[in-house]
DNA sequence: GTGGTCTAGACCACA
DNA sequence: GTGGTCTAGACCACG
């Protein structure tokens, strides 16, 4: 997996939001085990107490839980994935369009421009 | 003007680029006059010198004029406005559909919300 | 180490300034860590802001890199640091060598008095 | 004329700097009569103060004498011109021969260097 | 009045 | 411990 960090904020919420994407992607399904704190965070290429902080945010929201003996599992309750999906697209939406809109571009515009984005992204610096 | 600050990150980037989308959205016209640091600041509710920071990139940048004596203005390169908005436009596209594609979204579904977004917005949280 | 400060000029340039010929020189070597900020600011005898100031120019430049928590390094970048040195170099000779003629002097004549100025320096005020 | 003004200093000593080199190169010989301030100001395209601060300090270090009727002169005194363009010439040597140094060139190598200028500088960077 | 710099002192996140 | 940010308050040069 890749790993996206940038360096302008701290790195486990960075951490644990691709980490919630890939939860309610079904990237991790639901009751399968996760990975271990050690090993996300040699992949991750961070410390392992920023893994763990991200991991434990993770469990305050439900998503992932904790087991003393088996280590941890993503959670079984399908309505929570259901929602925090929802919960972070509808945000993601609104703070983008918000944010396009404020430079001028029309909601056609966007739609447009995003489409087209396949090739364009390749070209333009 | 509002400011929208987010306290997850340093204030001074979020000002530079709330000024920026400003900018290139023509709000600051191509050679017109740049309100001042302490107007900005007290607007703002930040500090003088955070407000600064923000100012002296956006100058950097080249998109600000500094007179050190008569404040700023706009920069008259159209075309550094030009392509600053299409820079900025397609790094948040990239990453906005990158972000929602990694959820499981489909670009028609991206589509779909979006159109939808007007009313959707409004009701939940 | 000895910082001469020039009250004519705001003091963060002049430190960049210093401190970049002090890498270019290799009195920082490539790759080694470079001292804290806290203790660069309190053997120059400035505010850790101004000294702050100093370095994220120096690593806008690349010169430095900046780890968050465990400090910053000189760069690896063996090309930057030469082209850095021939580019301080040069503009220092180009600006030197123009003010001097300026004054109606020739080359041969700045050659002359620079390689005398060991003892002349001594001399007169 | 061509004036150099960087907006990092305060204008009037760079435009005092100009203008002392020109005195001591004798581009404006000694009794004869000196610009004035409304010439020289739109010629710089500073403001008449900025240039009226300059004068003046030049003024009190005796290069120009300011008669009530018949406008400004440059001093007779010789001597004055010649200790002037000694001194500055000193220090200018002094200042750039260290900072070379630091920069690790010897003496040689930066002779070398001026020597080579005449063509290097119209190529590199 | 403008922008720019500097200081002192505080707090934060990370490891 | 590290670097980074922010605030409050002061001073400066310029016009």
């Amino acid at each position: 997996m890749e790993w996206k960090i940038d360096d302008s904020r701290p790195i486990w919420p960075q951490i644990k939001e691709q980490l919630m994407r890939d939860i309610v992607a079904g990237k991790y399904p639901m009751g399968s085990p996760f990975p271990t704190v050690r090993d996300l965070a040699e992949d991750a290429k961070v410390n392992r107490n920023t893994m763990q902080r991200a991991l434990s945010e993770l469990e305050n929201e439900g998503l992932v839980i904790t087991n003393r003996t088996s280590g941890r599992t993503v959670t079984m309750d399908e309505n929570l994935i259901k929602l925090t999906r929802g919960k972070i697209a509808k945000e993601k939406i609104v703070s983008f369009r918000q944010e396009m809109e404020d430079m001028g571009f029309t909601m056609e515009e966007i739609i447009s421009l995003m489409r087209g984005s396949d090739s364009d992204v390749e070209k333009g610096e």
